[in-house]
DNA sequence: CAAAAGTTTCATTTTTTATTGAAGTCTTTG
DNA sequence: CAAAGACTTCAATAAAAAATGAAACTTTTG
């Protein structure tokens, strides 16, 4: 039960300074990469706790709402970075950190990155079309511009998988 | 002189379609590394400009206010992304964009990634210590986590020249 | 199978971040 | 050297993003 909101932080600021250093780092990390501070902070306790959390203390000890909770877990379970384990006798999820860190990384480079380069790659494609249009000066400038950009980018992307690699490993 | 603010918008969408594709391109890659959008739609402009352009320009092609582009050019400045060029006859500054678009990579890599990684493995020691004051068991289980975390930062750590060079090549 | 527990959803509110533009500074020029 | 032009700053405002919590939904249990 929710009673937190009844006896609202109660057991605010109960968290260790251990708990602190751990919430503060992958809060910042995690903002790197577009996720919320209360993703982060979820992670950040979780990535300490010495056993896994319900929802519920997850509520108390950060002191954060229902929602966010619920969000937080979802966005995290859905990186891989946090799983639900059985806990016998109690009928709330419990949850552990999955100390997996290269599961971030890929994430991001597979949900952001890597979209964004091909959206870009493709931008250019129409891009020079546009460029075909323009008096002669013009398009010479453009088109010079607009090759330098796309190796760039094409070089970012033969990068990806090697980083991958790198990052799992 | 800023005429802009007495008819407000006077050029306003006179962007043409190469220069929209240019500047939501740089908008999305830019928000990846931080900037604001104000930023992304500067360079994305001066990216396909065959001329320099005054601060001017910028505020009247892109709608944006005196401050935003003042405030634009100079993060572009600061991480090299733009420079001034001198204009005989005029007394304005006028931009162009640097081609170079490591620099950004770099600015960021060196300015955001690095610091965050440094502080995050002094962050580690701090924890290291606070561990050893739990109870064995909780003891054993955090250390563990922690050189991890640890491992996995420094590999990051390592990689970031590698990246570097890679992307300045 | 109804009541309670656990969880999710989402409209509203709060917080954070970015933009605006008026006031101020510095620089050029007649 | 005063006035105008070019630019910067920053307090106020607007826009965007995140957090809240009541209502709805799902699952469990007596």
């Amino acid at each position: 039960m929710y009673s937190a909101a009844a006896t609202p932080g109660a057991d605010r600021g109960t968290l260790s300074a251990l708990e602190i250093e751990s919430i503060e780092l992958f809060i910042s990390f995690f903002k790197l990469i577009g996720l919320q501070k209360s993703v982060g902070e979820i992670y950040g306790l979780l990535f300490v706790a010495p056993q896994a959390l319900a929802m519920d203390d997850l509520i108390a000890r950060l002191g954060i709402s229902l929602g966010a909770a619920s969000q937080g877990l979802k966005v995290l379970r859905t990186v891989g970075a946090v799983k639900a384990v059985y806990t016998p006798g109690d009928r709330r999820d419990h949850y552990v950190a999955d100390l997996e860190l290269s599961k971030f990384a890929t994430a991001f480079i597979r949900e952001d990155l890597k979209p964004r380069l091909v959206r870009a790659l493709e931008r250019i494609d129409t891009m020079e079309s546009l460029a075909n249009k323009l008096d002669p000066e013009d398009r010479a400038t453009a088109e010079e511009r607009l090759e330098r950009l796309k190796h760039w980018l094409k070089r970012g992307e033969s990068m990806l998988p090697w980083l991958l690699k790198f990052l799992v490993k």
